[in-house]
DNA sequence: ATATATACTTTGATCAATCAAAATTATGTC
DNA sequence: GACATAATTTTGATTGATCAAAGTATATAT
């Protein structure tokens, strides 16, 4: 059995390869995105490897075996139907479900997750746009990049918000930067490092390049 | 912030000490109900104690500090409101709830638990017929007693099964020996060791004494 | 190509939770 | 009251997860 720390390494792992599509996540990713010291993640890497979670490459860094990959994915499906759950059931706040589902995935078991995903509906997107691997560990990512990629006049559908900072969800919701929305690039100025982009009833909002590179959409041909 | 094992161990004896109604409970009890070897149950109250959840008397036994006792009832209410959910909403076994909820209790958040009260209609039973404590921290517990303390020719009501044991619960399921039921106890043969009972609609159940006493019941006046 | 900075690993230590086995203290019986 | 038995505590050890700080490797820049 694995502890719910094992869980976390395994999922951000995993999160982290979707996003960046390098197979091996060096130790330096790892111990930020968990929030411990360095030395910390290569102990782990190493009982990882032990336990036959990760191949551990030292000074490179590591990679999900399939036994690994399967776990990861199963956490990633939990925290996922969780947060579906959060919102559409129980009616919490979009920007407090993230930490909530952190708790919850370890302690749910996998049948009571199957008759949550029965109750809900057999959702294939969370609240935040997105996928929610199949049972088998499938995961259909749409071929969404940030909106800090696309030139100006394209029209955009928001597919998924990467952050989870609580006043950044907040904003986002505030100015309807939410999944399924769609907006046109009006312009992107490269060097004063922002974009305008307008909602089809004609709002316009500001961004940062950087907080443009969090939020992914998908080409949108009307 | 209170550890799993910290609420567990404060869980249990509050439980133990709602059964008996002797305020301290004693090492052999606490190691026996949390399934550790007695030494650890020393060190675990001796860790309670600095950490101000109960009073330790050395060779008698530990009892809840009133910060021990408002945690402990915390986790009751928890440990209650998700099985009724398990139960009502998502349609679990009604002897596997148990389990699960052992395991959620430590993960809801009181956000979250105050949501679900909530979608479940504020319920004030658990689905073993258990009282459900208040977020106050009230519990009402009716006057019921065990079925072995009743005698012949009575009818009672079914309150509550204080097993947690499977065989027992699908047993009692089977029987219909659950909560809200009526029964008229035909014949108690304290020699025999066995007692049985007849319901509203003329089956009859053999019980044994031993399993008698796991089954509260309220005196029920037709 | 050497110095410097960055990334990673090692080492030694701590804390919580646990066990097994030995030592101690009550309890109960004759 | 002394001895056997049961309950409790102590002791010493282990495991998982972590940190700080020191050491080592690699990449970058001048």
């Amino acid at each position: 059995m694995a502890s719910s720390t094992v869980e976390n390494y395994l999922k951000e792992i995993l999160v982290v390869t979707l996003e960046t599509e390098f197979s091996k996540v060096s130790m330096g990713q790892v111990s930020k995105v968990l929030g411990v010291t360095p030395g910390t993640a290569t102990a782990m890497a190493k009982s990882l490897e032990r336990d036959g979670w990760v191949s551990y490459y030292p000074r490179v860094g590591v990679s999900l075996t399939s036994k690994g990959k399967k776990l990861a994915m199963s956490m990633l499906r939990r925290h996922r139907l969780l947060e579906t759950f959060l919102v559409e059931t129980l009616g919490l706040d979009w920007s407090e479900i993230h930490a909530e589902a952190e708790e919850l995935e370890h302690a749910i078991s996998e049948k009571v997750l199957e008759k949550l995903d029965e109750f809900l509906g057999r959702p294939r997107f969370d609240p935040h746009g997105d996928p929610i691997p199949s049972k088998s560990g499938v995961i259909k990512r749409p071929a969404s990049k940030p909106l800090s990629e696309f030139t100006e006049n394209m029209s955009v559908r928001i597919e998924s918000i990467v952050d989870q900072d609580k006043k950044f969800l907040k904003f986002a919701r505030k100015t309807k930067l939410v999944p399924g929305q769609i907006f046109k690039i009006l312009r992107v100025e490269e060097c004063a490092d922002a974009m305008t982009l307008k909602t089809t009833k004609g709002q316009s909002i500001n961004l940062g390049l950087r907080s443009a590179e969090k939020v992914l959409a998908l080409p949108f041909e009307s």
